[in-house]
DNA sequence: AGCCTGACAATTTGATCATATTATCCCGGC
DNA sequence: GCCGGGATAATATGATCAAATTGTCAGGCT
């Protein structure tokens, strides 16, 4: 309560748990979320919860409903047909984008990372993997320092988290997406193009996980 | 101040208008924005305008400095080439998804907004074209039917419209993309790549604009 | 008699505002 | 050129008002 907390305003640290919720799963899609809700679990004021509110939904995290009712979206085929596109399109520019940046300081915690998400899918550590797998992913895409882009590939993993939890959830960690070595040696062997297609691999089994999961209505 | 302003809640009408003012240029690159000044000019409540701003910002249409001042950002050579690539992504598929949707009545309505876009770039007159221009794209790809490409779409626009708006100012409406043509003639056809194509087509040469305006430091 | 339907009341939740607090900026003095 | 005080603007809270959902009850139908 001093030196940070001064710095970090409180809609912004609001904004960021409420963001980690919706990212790593502990809002399930279809579950309402509540300002007074909110305002005692985080116990933020009401301007710091309806700003980080508003926020997520014009990142796509939440929905709107015509009542004025929020809850965490449900992702139907098109959706994800359309997040799929996209984060196809975005994500491997940014490592392409990246790849020319990046020293042997990144690469060592992106290798870092990735142990940790392999001993999470070893262990079935669902909330380890979810985290583990974002930081390796926005790891590497930082060092693209290409502000539009990010912000993109963050909102479409903000629709992505919920429905990637419940896959999980349901079918545990062992069929989870897991391209990073091959990522990781194109980084080592400084191959943008390599480092690109090993992105659009490891996005595409998320994809066909989730959209397995979708086809047999298991979400 | 009664049927309809009972229905759309304050800080809606808020975000409306303030968007438009980022997407048709009211407000330029590097213009402040505060809440006080927002308070007075759209006389509303103090909570409905920090909310506009915070999804404004969220959208990347406004930048929150570290001094928690607020401004319309300048569009550098780089972010321009994100949002170029983002755009010719995301808009031509759009095009595409919206073509086996169209039917006689939106094709006469974007008939007419093209009429009214050639109208506005004859007479010179740039709010007549900017949100024509942007009527027109955005009834297309409203008929895609899809949210998530077409939530992207509204936020590149909006990161693109204060420097459009310049372009415009100094050089005219003379030079400015006008593929409308083609467009409309692919979706008479019924030809879906062709309207990709020709959204392509309008894109880059808006883009191409704006780049040059920014190379010899116009922006 | 039991059950469904409709409306009404009570509670919950969202929207807006007025106000207090705190940080930042600007200007004058050293 | 640096430092402090006052002005200004942003942050955050709580109160108040409005809307919506939920639960309840009465009346009519089967």
């Amino acid at each position: 309560m001093n030196a940070q907390d001064r710095k970090i305003p409180t809609h912004e640290l609001t904004y960021a748990r409420l963001r980690d919720m919706v990212l790593f799963g502990h809002l399930q899609p279809g579950q309402p979320v509540t300002i007074q809700g909110l305002i005692s679990d985080l116990d933020a004021g009401m301007t710091p919860v309806r700003e980080a509110i508003r926020r997520l939904i014009a990142e796509g995290a939440l929905t709107l409903l015509g009542n004025r009712r929020v809850v965490v979206p449900h992702l139907t085929p098109e959706l994800l047909d359309q997040v799929a596109f996209a984060r196809l399109t975005i994500e491997p520019r940014l490592a392409e984008l990246a790849a020319p940046r990046l020293n042997d300081a990144i690469i060592a915690r992106l290798d870092g990372l990735d142990l940790g998400v392999d001993r999470a899918i070893r262990n079935g550590d669902v909330p380890g993997y979810l985290s583990g797998n974002h930081r390796f992913h926005f790891t590497l895409y930082d060092a693209a320092d290409a502000g539009v882009l990010l912000d993109m590939a963050q909102s479409l993993w903000l629709r992505f988290g919920p429905s990637l939890r419940v896959v999980c959830a349901r079918f545990g960690t062992q069929s989870l997406p897991d391209r990073h070595g091959e990522a990781l040696a194109a980084m080592k062997a400084g191959d943008a193009m390599a480092l690109g297609q090993a992105i659009r691999n490891d996005i595409a089994q998320g994809v066909d996980q989730v959209r397995a999961a979708l086809a047999t209505g298991e979400i």
